[in-house]
Order: C-alpha cells, then sequence, then structure tokens
DNA sequence: CATCGCCCCATGTGATCACAAAGCGCATTG
DNA sequence: CAATGCGCTTTGTGATCACATGGGGCGATG
C-alpha cells in the first residue's frame, strides 16, 4: 500500500516465507488475500507479481476513489469537531516535514493516514474497508507518481479539506476531497 | 453471492472439503479469499461462518452499490446498442419466470446477471470487481430479503433501465439503477 | 428443574513432503 | 557470432500430519 515494492517487482513464496520467518503456507494465504484484492497478480502458471497497471485502470481506480472517498467525506463532516481536525492538522505538519526529506514511502503513509483519521469519523466500515482496497491496489503505482512530482509540495487539498470542514461547507469539502483525489493519479494517466 | 447459504451459517473446512472432494489446503485458500473480501466472517477463534449484516451494514452496501453500479451504468449508455438491449430484455423474461416459480436463489442470480450485463458494456474491469465484493458481502442477506418480497412483481426499475438506455438518457438510467438497487435492501433495514 | 463447570472432540494453524510445470541458462549447431 | 533446443533448478499446488485451542454436550449440584 505504500509503495515499497516497485511496479511489476515479482514475489516467490519462500521468499516470503523467509523474509517473515515462517513455512510456505502463512505466506501463501497472505498472497492469495493479496490477489483477491487486486493488490498482487498472479500468471496462469501462478507466478506472483506487483501489478503494473496500465492507464485505463489507473483512471478507473482514480474514479472510484473519487466516489468512495468523497461520500465518506460527506459522512464524516457532520462528525467532525475540533480534536479532529487538530489531529489533521498535525498530520499535515508530518506530511510537510516527510516531503522535504524526499522520502516517498513516508510521503504515501502520511497521505493516506491523513484520510484515514477523516475517514473513520464517517462509521462507515465497509466504505473505509473498499477505499483501502484501491489504496492497495495503487500502492506501487504511487510511488512512481510522487517520486516524478519532485517539488516539495505542500500539501494544497489537505487545506483545502481542513478549512471546508472547519466551515461545515460540504460542497467545498467533495469538490476538495475530489480534487486531492484525482489530482495526482491525472498526471500519471496523461 | 447468490444467497445459497443463509445469514450466520457456519462453515468448516474438513466440510467444504468434502464437499469439494479436495483436501483442506484448497479449502483454506478459497475461505482466505472469502474473508478477505468480506463474504465470511472469522471468529478471533478461526470459527468461519457467513456474515449476519447489521443494519447499518446494510445500509452502507447499499450505499456503495448505488454509488459504484450508477457509474457503471453511466459508463455503459454510450456503448449500449440494441443487441445489448435485446440481451437484457431476454434476462428480464427469465426473471419473470422465475419469480414465478418463487425460485429465490434463481432469482437473485438473475438479477445479478442482468446489472454484469449491463456494466460489461463500461469496460471497467475494476469498479466492476468492486461491485461483485459488494454483491458477495449482501449474498446471504439478500436471500432473506427475497423470500420476504413474496409478490411475484416484475421487475420495474429494469424496465425503467431499459427505457433510459433505448433513450440514451443519462439522468434517468442514474435515477433508475439507483432505484433499482436501493429499493429492496430499503425494506429490510426499516 | 435450571444452572454451572468440566472434559472430550472437532476445528483452524503451520510445517513438511511429493509432484508437475515453467523459466532460465548453457551448450550445441548453423 | 547468433539462434535454438535441452535439461536442471526453482516455483506453485495439494495432501497429510502434529498441535493448540475453543466450543458444545453432558453430568453434577443447588
Amino acid at each position: 500500500m505504500f509503495g515499497q515494492i516497485a511496479p511489476g517487482e515479482a514475489l516467490t513464496l519462500r521468499g516470503i516465507g523467509r523474509e517473515f520467518d515462517v513455512s510456505m503456507t502463512p505466506a501463501r494465504e497472505a498472497v492469495q488475500r493479496l490477489v483477491a484484492e487486486g493488490a498482487l497478480t498472479m500468471s496462469a502458471s501462478g507466478r506472483l507479481a506487483t501489478p503494473a497497471l496500465t492507464p485505463e485502470r489507473i483512471e478507473e481506480l482514480a474514479a472510484l476513489r473519487a466516489l468512495i472517498e468523497v461520500e465518506l467525506a460527506s459522512r464524516a463532516l457532520p462528525r467532525a469537531h475540533m480534536a479532529l481536525i487538530d489531529r489533521l492538522q498535525a498530520i499535515n505538519t508530518t506530511i510537510s516535514e516527510v516531503v522535504a526529506n524526499r522520502d516517498a514511502v513516508g510521503y504515501i503513509r502520511a497521505n493516506l493516514e491523513f484520510h484515514r483519521t477523516l475517514y473513520l469519523r464517517a462509521q462507515a466500515p465497509a466504505m473505509l474497508a473498499m477505499a483501502e482496497t484501491v489504496w492497495l491496489q495503487l500502492g506501487p503505482t504511487m510511488r512512481a507518481l510522487y517520486t516524478r512530482l519532485r517539488r516539495s509540495e505542500a500539501p494544497h487539498y489537505h487545506r483545502l479539506i481542513i478549512a471546508a470542514l472547519k466551515a461545515g461547507d460540504e460542497p467545498g469539502l467533495r469538490l476538495a476531497v475530489r480534487s486531492d483525489v484525482t489530482q495526482g493519479l491525472k498526471m500519471l494517466v496523461g
């Protein structure tokens, strides 16, 4: 999910087993889960690899993120109070620091934490799980994305999200979330 | 997905293995997949059961269906041609027959085939996979639903969907799909 | 008769083994 | 020197086994 594995990278059950010091059986089960969620691909012969997404699929996943996350944000809005907003601002500060350090994995992790923190307030576990499944599928690709945008951009849309939360502005929140989610992925498709 | 298993029904790995004449290993892997997709629950001790959904979760899943399937229908609309509409009408005929026979599983299966047939035209495999994941989670619950509505109702909203497809009426299509998806599940929540 | 507690059985987990297939490298040949 | 074919090695699959744990049924007790 955090882009620690490059797109197209191959994995082996025995290798995973060695890495985590277990036998093939638990490695197989974990891998089966990830394949079911689309986070890993399995060739007809059973070879395992991280998926290299086509532009069409990236567009689809971005559209799914927009659909689901806008809804989650909208449901979180009435429940958002000051403690939540403070927490989101703290995460934003972390993001800025991480960006300064050129830490791609840290960036992705902190960015997703921002979103997850907001969406947890929606009290919609099934929707959140769906969103996280999409994040998982995009993980390896995100890495490629955030190494491409080299400028140390502060989380602009995150500030818009916080402002909309403070103002109780639902249309503004929906727009800000949609923009934040779509923004980065657009440049990978184009 | 088709409601052949009642909500809350328990399953065992050895039982599944016997049923399909394989050992525990493939049964475990299949079950792991289904647990990952939310189609089965696993207690802390590892006991397997079909989930008994709370009203809140049903509402969530219905909202997800509405979000995703409206988008899929909308994407399918420009690609819909007469052969597709004919096929949808044929499925509708099947549904009417199945309803007359009080065949709940057949009803669910045919109903989902109607939706899948339409959504396949959207050329959006990731979205379709998401929708099917939701169907899977709702499967056992759907059965409870369609045994509850006892009247031999013809697929009303399906006809609206077909009409909107013929007319190229996108807002009408979105509304018809949302209504069809929400209609039944509403009565389970209330 | 109801309730509580205990024990046995059934259940999931992880390891290991045998096997088939696929991929890769190397040697051979044109 | 390049292309091709063969064989070894590595990979995933499925079965089986030993084990720990938890649940349900049965009996004892109030």
